[in-house]
DNA sequence: ACCCCTGTTCGGCG
DNA sequence: CCGCCGAACAGGGG
């Protein structure tokens, strides 16, 4: 489940242990989510202070005193939360930490996620992104410009996907994009006009920025007339036309996407304006 | 029962 | 050697 902000919701939820020493950590360490992990490193955990966390894209980092650094990437089907001091772990439930006031739990069925453990000053190369993060005020046109033209032969859907240009963003919120920009997730990014690419980049920023404000409040906060809401469910009708939706393969994922506000093509086109 | 899946990596193939 | 694509990972939900 979990992109840009799921991942910022999940991170939220362990806010009620920071600054609490961790006083017991409990692991399943055969499980796959720990295949990269230092379980030493991630044994020296215990007896630290959890002091602060950040999101990148749809990585975690918690860091610790004595330089220690806790990452976690949420995969498919991770999650976060907290439970009273009394609880006891379920069978998903990977990685348990232990504070006087609060139980942090990272729990993973399908365990596509990942945890990492790293020391040092620096959390290291793994909590790091080639680009810049989308809401930041180095994501300027000029670079996005430069993102399209070098991979102009590339659709883009398959373009949003790449985390080192978008990082955050999923199968769900480049769907959700494309929608509201009007454009086919199959159409060349080398393609689109000036309008259309300016655009692209506007409304990436808004709906990143939206859910994060929503989604990452309260996960089940989804703005009214997003293209979301009809995305899994049996039929998904689009909000504006009423119409079924599509669902196709598009760049190794399944797409959802409305006919006639996104036809395709496979040459230069027109700007569209939508409001949602 | 069967088929689907909001992510990522890897190996085969052209 | 490179890029694309499907498979694989593993379990839960419709």
């Amino acid at each position: 489940m979990p992109e840009l902000a799921e991942v910022e919701f999940y991170r939220k939820q362990w806010d009620l242990g920071l600054q609490q020493v961790l006083v017991g950590l409990e692991l399943h360490e055969k499980r796959r989510v720990f295949r990269k992990c230092d379980l030493q490193i991630l044994r020296d955990l215990s007896g630290k202070t959890f002091q602060r966390s950040r999101a990148l894209g749809k990585k975690l980092e918690f860091a610790f005193s004595g330089d220690l650094f806790l990452g976690i990437h949420l995969g498919m089907s991770g999650g976060l939360r907290s439970e009273p001091p009394q609880f006891s772990s379920e069978s998903h439930d990977h990685l348990v930490l232990r504070f006087s006031k609060c139980t942090l739990v990272y729990r993973d069925p399908r365990m596509f996620g990942l945890v990492i453990c790293q020391k040092g000053r620096e959390s290291g190369d793994w909590f790091s992104n080639s680009g810049p993060e989308i809401l930041s005020d180095a994501f300027t046109l000029p670079l996005f410009h430069q993102y399209v033209k070098r991979k102009a032969d590339w659709g883009v859907k398959k373009f949003l996907l790449d985390q080192a240009f978008f990082p955050g963003v999923g199968n769900w919120m480049a769907d959700e994009i494309l929608w509201q920009c009007g454009l086919n997730p199959a159409i060349k990014t080398g393609v689109l006009s000036e309008g259309e690419v300016s655009n692209l980049r506007c409304k990436t920023r808004v709906i990143c920025r939206t859910a994060l404000r929503r989604i990452g409040e309260k996960y089940d906060d989804v703005p009214k007339g997003w293209l979301f809401h009809e995305r899994w469910s049996g039929k998904g009708i689009c909000p504006i036309h009423s119409i079924p939706l599509e669902k196709t393969v598009v760049g190794g994922r399944t797409s959802a996407w409305c006919p006639k506000c996104q036809p395709f093509r496979t040459g230069p086109g027109m700007a569209v304006k939508k409001a949602v």
